[in-house]
DNA sequence: GTCTATACACTGATAGAC
DNA sequence: GTCTATCAGTGTATAGAC
């Protein structure tokens, strides 16, 4: 892998793991073993890095949410909306921990951020829509914007609201995993009897999948000893 | 004023304005006029003034939710909850705007307040139920639990979220206001008829309340002229 | 209580040799 | 492309005079 890559890869574990203010470009340049002085060579600066990562994650969202095709079932988009938010949140973590702090310092990088989050917000209005349109919710117009505006709260802010709630409050999958338990908590009680089956259905296929990880974990912990 | 108040003072009026991580004790020193090595005569350090700033913050939260009397009407106690919820997030609104990185620096402050937010949390709990023996909500217990968990997400999490989705953010009484709109928008769909309304008359109070305050607004930059 | 002066730690960033 | 060395800037915090 190019110098280039290695430093937005190993930029983004350590953000993930430390936290992106606990991180300076001296630790990053440590942790590859390579010089202060070289990573400067690659970027002007760590908010260059932190563009360049942002923009992977801007991709990574375009592809996640690609226009959904007419002929797909309702709940098979809200499962890919779903799986999306989780695994986008689950990868870039560090920058749903610090989001307004990584915006408020830089404007450029603001803009780029709402332009994104305004095809979002377009994209979860239209899925609402379609929930809506399928008889599994029953809901005037604007109790429709409001939940779209709740959801995309919860998913933005849900990282951040756990580690003030949590004392040690490290991001594991299951936190993540809780926070779409919640946003489908959300939607259940606005949802037409129909529509509350599914959601159920959803729900566990989640807490599934929130179990597999845990296995998947205990497997790696009885293994190290 | 003691001095000692006065650094406490204008270091919250600092921080609400330029935002805590912006501002250094050589800023407060500079802005009362006094000395870096006076202030540090009065405080060991900034985390220290924050403690303060945040034990004030506690105790009028505590008064702000007194247990509620039995006597008082449903309504009532929840117009005293979210004024309560308004006078907090405007008289501290650079804690909210920075809450997960001023807890990430002091585990002494995240104990604190994780005991307050912890009795909020019964506090906003009890209400939900109340609204609901009054006939206003009705919802399984699960869902009443959803409910409080996520009014309280969104009041955590309200001014850090605008910051990240509009431009110049500034944070002002509107915003917050919108905030209470917010949480009035998620509770609605989930009451009863009767408490539909209730609901739409504490919106249209709040929405005059937002009125009054740009209308004094409007004055104030009128007299600048 | 308050001031001046300064030490200390650390970050972001650059210059110039290899 | 990569390194060593180093600088300027900043923020916290302290020492010692008044």
């Amino acid at each position: 892998m190019k110098t280039r890559d290695r430093i937005i890869h190993a930029a983004l574990a350590l953000f993930n793991e430390h936290g992106e203010p606990n991180v300076t470009t001296n630790h990053i340049a440590a942790d590859l073993g390579i010089s202060p002085g070289n990573l400067y060579y690659h970027f002007r600066n760590k908010e260059q890095i932190i563009h360049c990562i942002f923009d992977q994650y801007a991709i990574d969202l375009k592809v996640s949410f690609e226009p959904v095709d007419v002929a797909e079932a309702i709940e098979a988009s809200l499962l890919r909306y779903l799986d999306a938010v989780f695994l986008l949140m689950w990868r870039y973590r560090f920058f749903y921990a610090n989001l307004p702090d990584i915006l408020r310092r830089d404007a450029a990088l603001q803009n780029k951020y709402l332009a994104v989050q305004t095809q979002l917000q377009v994209n979860i209005s239209q899925i609402m829509i379609n929930f809506r349109d399928a008889g599994l919710l029953a809901l005037a117009d604007v109790d429709l914007k409001v939940l779209a505006d709740t959801l995309k709260l919860v998913a933005s802010s849900w990282i951040s609201y756990q580690t003030t709630q949590v004392a040690g409050a490290k991001i594991t999958q299951t936190v993540i995993y809780h926070g779409v338990q919640q946003m489908l908590n959300i939607v259940r009680p606005l949802a037409t009897e129909l529509g509350q089956q599914r959601v159920t259905t959803l729900q566990h296929y989640y807490l599934e999948q929130e179990q597999q990880y845990l296995e998947q974990q205990q497997k790696i912990t009885n293994s190290e000893l």
